[in-house]
DNA sequence: CGCCTATTTGAATCATTTCAAGCTAAGTGG
DNA sequence: CCACTTAGCTTGAAATGATTCAAATAGGCG
């Protein structure tokens, strides 16, 4: 139902905050042909082996999630995605997947073809830097659940992926400072940190008794978000959020923290 | 020692195995200035946090790692780098390391400047394309020790990282078909897969004692290589060793299978 | 109301860690 | 050349965190 000039407003926007964009930079991105399209819960975007041929989707509204399964059939959700991110610019010049894409919630996007992106990518060098930004991000936050499943206990992945939500969400105007809705069954948060259904429940439950969260339905509530961060040992560094670039060439002297 | 112009040649064979250059980008690649340095053995070449102004690294010789800590000091390895590879393009657009990086083994790196980089990049699509597949991959490998570590047991972890390798340092020429050399200690092989030193070693002695593989010194020698991979359950493709891209711009109709 | 999915709980089992000690091989300095 | 040191490997026994299996409960929806 949205408007494409809007959704593209957007996308120029999520560009905007991680690298300065021209006026032209700005056209480019606007003149992008986009389609929308609307997926259920649990629908398979791209599935891993696949070749890639079709499109990039940039969330509009919903979550999706990236997985991948062992021969065995045990899954691993490697990264989650909210509204205003663009998925799959980690497949942007792979000729084969190397994971599903999987739609977590009831979730519109707007999909732009691979070899528009590319093009653009090419002629557009700020909205280059841009998404390569975004995949470093992206590449971030894989490096920092690795950590968080290779050595946090269960207390401290659990807080962890909480940390990081609240974090993510917050900063896409979608949490309020008590908390969020989290859109994942017991069992996809498990997935997402390497436990099982019954134990992320006892966890939970271990987090709710200490007066740390509550949880009404989907609604995240913490009481003490401190509390949750010392158990998490969370810092927002990787995420990048303050990430941004004026200039893509990097000129010595131009070199600013953040 | 090597002469520059050896070392850009096969900085130039590895953009090339990514994406086909034009004579122009080689001669850009050729033209870029580099600075030889030699690390000893577990030396840190990035910290988590520091403002990142330096290069990038071409390792020469020998072998690095990437790693972070926790808040309470334990460390989980995210990726390992073997000679051909370029170490921090995972840093290349950030501000701020949000990983450690360390010299494994006594390594020579051939070092380029962040500024050179980035203007090669800005100058030569070919060599962006290249450079852009190169961190794909390296996120692609995160993805898959993400699996490994989130959802295999002690067993799969360590025959799958066992397995990673071999295909990586045969894809480098550097291993026989009985095996290779692998310069970890069993810490550090748990730092990788999320166990304990101890645990490995009972793991690997269970390996050993079923004939799969012997270890003699640094040297890993595979009894039954297709026995391992099925206890990893491994499949190479999330390494795309064939992955090349022959045009940036992936017109229709280019698209092309492996 | 009945069905389905998600959550909750208990008890038994299992994989992995922890702690502690001994061993081996290689390197260093007297 | 030997004694000393050190880093890495090996082993055992006990403790623990997480899984498994099974069953009960709760909540949303047609």
């Amino acid at each position: 139902m949205t408007h494409t000039s809007l959704i593209l407003e957007r996308f120029v926007r999520k560009m905007e905050s991680r690298c300065s964009l021209s006026p032209n930079d700005r056209e480019a991105v606007l003149a992008l042909p986009v389609m929308q399209r609307t997926y259920q819960p649990n629908t398979y975007i791209i599935r891993e082996g696949e070749l890639l041929q079709r499109h990039c989707a940039f969330i509009i509204s919903g979550f999706a999630i990236r997985q991948k399964l062992t021969n065995v059939g045990a899954r691993q959700i490697v990264s989650m995605h909210l509204p205003g991110d663009l998925l799959d610019l980690q497949h942007l010049y792979l000729n084969y997947a190397d994971h599903n894409v999987q739609a977590l919630t009831l979730m519109e996007a707007a999909e732009i073809g691979r070899p528009a992106l590319r093009r653009l990518v090419l002629r557009n060098p700020r909205v280059a830097t841009a998404m390569w930004i975004d995949a470093l991000v992206d590449s971030s936050i894989s490096r920092e659940w690795l950590l968080n499943v290779g050595q946090r206990d269960a207390r401290g992945r659990i807080a962890h992926l909480l940390c990081e939500f609240a974090a993510r969400m917050t900063a896409a105007g979608m949490a309020s400072d008590s908390g969020y809705e989290l859109p994942m069954t017991q069992e996809q948060i498990g997935d997402a940190v390497g436990l099982t259904a019954v134990h992320v429940n006892r966890t939970i439950k271990a987090l709710k008794a200490e007066n740390l969260i509550t949880r009404d339905k989907r609604h995240l509530h913490f009481h003490d978000i401190e509390g949750i961060r010392a158990i998490a040992g969370f810092s927002s560094l990787y995420l990048h959020l303050d990430q941004i670039t004026t200039d893509p060439e990097d000129r010595p002297g131009d070199e600013r923290g953040a």
